[in-house]
DNA sequence: CTCGTAGTACGGTGACCCTCGTACTATCCG
DNA sequence: CGGATAGTACGAGGGTCACCGTACTACGAG
């Protein structure tokens, strides 16, 4: 069995998470994680890029200590590591969760950024 | 009396927020500006960068809505918009200057965690 | 007016990041 | 075994960013 290196709950840096975070196409994957539907794999994404791009993406998030991942088969699946998150960075993850929800809803810098991709 | 421009409170994207203080630099001017010191002239921070890359930071600051600028004399007052910030993006920036914070006792975060707070 | 201070504009450099295509590995199914 | 599926490795290209030095502007003090 393959195996993916995860960093541990103390080393997760803020450089890293808020760089994770400031994509747009990561942010989608987190929200979608956190949308109740955890341990999906990369493949049930409906992402805007090519595999590669994505397993890029995935391993970002993961190096950051926002997800973990292990193996089932030949896929993966993806979990979000709130409760880990929360007890490092406390209400970080659910603000961004928040802002990424509240500005899908109106405003016209949303469809903007969702366009550039 | 020149004039800086600065995103209305809908404007502010949340993309451009997580990448400004996706920065180290950006950090401590903002956790600076939110440490009591309101106000601030640009040559009042202590960075690790020349002038030229201070303003770059603080225009970066500033288009992303979380700073205001505004001239008195040759100098500039820099203010953190941190009510305008919460209306927008509840809890974000309270989460980030939390996580800000903490992380700067070290790596271990445990046991010096007592010590500035 | 002249000087000093605070900050900007501009150009350049090196690094990093997002993206892709192609080739590859690992696992499951028939 | 052979094929299909899920993801990785690798390298390249294009764009953006952080950083710097130098030259410049705006304002206040003397």
């Amino acid at each position: 069995m393959r195996s993916l290196p995860h960093p541990d709950v103390q080393e997760i840096a803020l450089d890293q998470v808020l760089s994770a975070l400031a994509d747009p196409i990561r942010r989608v994957i987190v929200s979608q994680l956190a949308g109740g539907h955890d341990d999906q794999a990369c493949i049930a994404f409906d992402l805007p890029v090519t595999k590669s791009t994505s397993t890029h993406h995935f391993r970002v998030l993961r190096e950051a200590g926002i997800i973990s991942q292990r193996y089932r088969g030949t896929a993966i699946l993806n979990c979000l590591r709130d409760e880990e998150l929360a007890e490092r960075f406390p209400g970080l993850l659910d603000a961004v969760l928040a802002a990424e929800g509240s500005e899908v809803q109106g405003t016209t810098a949303t469809a903007a950024a969702a366009r550039r991709l």
